[in-house]
DNA sequence: GGAAGGAGCAGACGCC
DNA sequence: GGCGTCTGCTCCTTCC
């Protein structure tokens, strides 16, 4: 039964093996849990947008709140870090006006 | 009230409005059930990632597990766009296996 | 002749029809063009990469560099009156330090 | 000389620095290139898009090209990821059309 | 307004 | 076990 903790070293006792076919179960078991969360996840990813959607009918910029989703996920000293560095990169290109 | 149809003209009558307090509040609103609804969704992308981890406790490679469920959303993907490809030509050209 | 300049009206004079093999020829040798250019397309993407990854390499950030770019490209104005509606909204949120 | 090393390390020694100077120079020459090849990618871009009129001149239909041309793209990546994944079961399994 | 292509970003793998 | 790299995903923009 040492195949069933190894799937990876069926090779080599082929053809009508019953462990195989257990393992080859097993594995499509594994994909269909994966597909079934990647379909929920999707699921709510259009519910997202919907939620953009009725926000734009109201006559959000959804643009920006976007940003502001992102804006309050990000950590406040990462922000501040980014910052100056594109301060610097900016000032050392002589680029105007920069709020990024 | 036109200031409720249309948020982004909030601008210029400030501070202590009751307009502005009902779409900050309205917009506050929307900011958090798209919050909500991503802390969802990285929930189930925290089970896909657990799924994948106790495949890999069984010994599966999830390289190849990841591929296999890439490779079954593109025959899915394709497949429909094969069909739609034979509507059109059948529609456009009158032709069924011009040179594809 | 009205074939060769009306391609999708060759429905109904099928089978062994020779206009209908020239317009075959002409369709794949666009699709060949746009291939091509595509390919090129492709190759000039991966020369920005190889840029972006020489600069990595001597220590720079290519995220800010990005960034840096599409500042570069964007138009003033516009780059203006985005930062006037993030603090509008922004102040109505009560969110603090905002430089997006 | 360590500043060479670490272009993002300059902070702090600000103002007519040669060091940052050249730092720059060669950050501006990084983002010049970019943006170069930036305006070719484009101009082909414009050509792939020039053909598409010559054909809608001709009376294609540029949708059923656009998707052709994305089928054929299709077709060969995943006829390059089948052979890949086939190799993968191959190793890995020592089976053939065990479930797809 | 909807779809298609491109750019940016986050997460996962491999190395050190 | 942490870091750097890289692929895949999502989002944005442009074109129709």
């Amino acid at each position: 039964m040492a195949d069933a903790e190894n799937p990876k070293a069926v090779a080599g006792d082929n053809s009508g093996d019953t462990a195989q076919r257990v393992a080859a179960g097993e594995l499509k078991s594994f994909i269909e849990r994966v597909e079934r969360l990647e379909e929920e996840k999707k699921a709510i990813a259009d519910d997202v947008k919907d939620v953009y959607g009725e926000a734009k009918g109201k006559g959000y910029d959804t643009k920006i709140m976007r940003r502001i989703v992102a804006l309050r996920k990000m950590d406040a000293n990462e922000r501040e870090e980014q910052g100056a560095i594109l301060d610097l990169y900016a000032s050392a290109l002589g680029v105007t006006g920069v709020f990024l």
